[in-house]
DNA sequence: CCGAACCTGGACATGTAATATCCGGATTAT
DNA sequence: ATAATCCGGATATTACATGTCCAGGTTCGG
């Protein structure tokens, strides 16, 4: 099991708009540069970010992209499951119903199975977890020479 | 995010052994075609198994496979950690480093920024809800017709 | 002792999803 | 008007999970 590598993206990228304290949108552009990332695929799953209501964009020039709302309520939960998919890691696929459970009626199969069961206790854990972090705590936990140096950086940069 | 389907099939093949009381081992034909899985990829995800501690084979004619131990010491996660890997999902490549932090120090980054403990605080929700369940539990909270019913078609098939 | 039924593990083929690029269209500041 | 920017579809590339095949070893039963 693996999370995809835009997880890492879109939490920098969210952490980094909550540093700027500016009410300017940020550019796809100074972000892929900011981390060293192909602007073109950052700027999609900025994209997904946008559509799952965290981050609000405008376009033009001088556009770019902001939180859509203030980091206190802005979940890492919501940030994960916009860019990786809302879907349970764990999806079963009856195979139950296949080979020695063919021969029988279908509605034998209608309760969850205690495998499924235990899977998604454990990955309702998970996201308990997820969601009981708010953008704001991770901003608040992080060294504030890190917020001031990311300042600094986007300062120069202009 | 998403979890093979060899851990479904693993699952499933070690709550068969248990509920089959017998002593005997239970070849890879004989699970594949109880659950019309492809007899040579499930040998080999059923090897990984063995190699972590979870079953043990015997080669040779009427071979097959048996749970190492008793279902009351074998956890979820060592299940799922034996098919699908003891990495953590969530993978850093220390993007902080490239970019902006290109030009600073490397001293700066020992400690684990905000986004790795907070991700992986998560995973260990996870990792523990698991590692609390186990093979005896799953074979308890199933229903006891779904037993009988894995004995019965063992029985028939030989 | 022989052959059939097994596991083991390497090499290889296939399929699928994540990653990455490209482009045409729409919107906005200057 | 021009340049900067977001939007999203089409397509290419890559990584990894899935699946097949085969050439070894064991063990059982005759
Ligand atoms: S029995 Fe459970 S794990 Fe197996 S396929 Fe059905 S729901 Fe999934
Ligand atoms: S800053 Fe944190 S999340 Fe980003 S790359 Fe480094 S460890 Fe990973």
């Amino acid at each position: 099991m693996r999370l995809g590598e835009g997880v890492e993206w879109t939490l920098h990228c969210c952490l980094t708009l909550g540093w700027l304290e500016t009410d300017e949108p940020v550019s796809t552009a100074k972000l892929a540069a900011t981390f060293d990332l192909p602007p073109a695929y950052l700027n999609k799953r900025l994209q997904t970010l946008v559509r799952a209501g965290v981050l609000s964009s405008t376009p033009g020039a001088r556009g770019g992209f902001r939180l859509a709302r203030p980091p206190e309520k802005i979940t890492l939960m919501e940030i994960v499951a916009a860019t990786e998919g809302a879907e349970y890691a764990f999806r079963c696929t009856e195979i139950r119903q296949k080979g020695a459970g063919a021969e029988r009626p279908a509605h034998e199969f209608q309760r969850q199975c205690v495998i499924t069961t235990a899977m998604r206790k454990a990955e309702l854990a998970w996201r308990r977890e997820l969601a009981s972090q708010t953008l704001a705590d991770m901003l608040a936990a992080a060294p504030v020479a890190a917020a001031e140096r990311t300042r600094d950086w986007f300062d120069r940069v202009g």
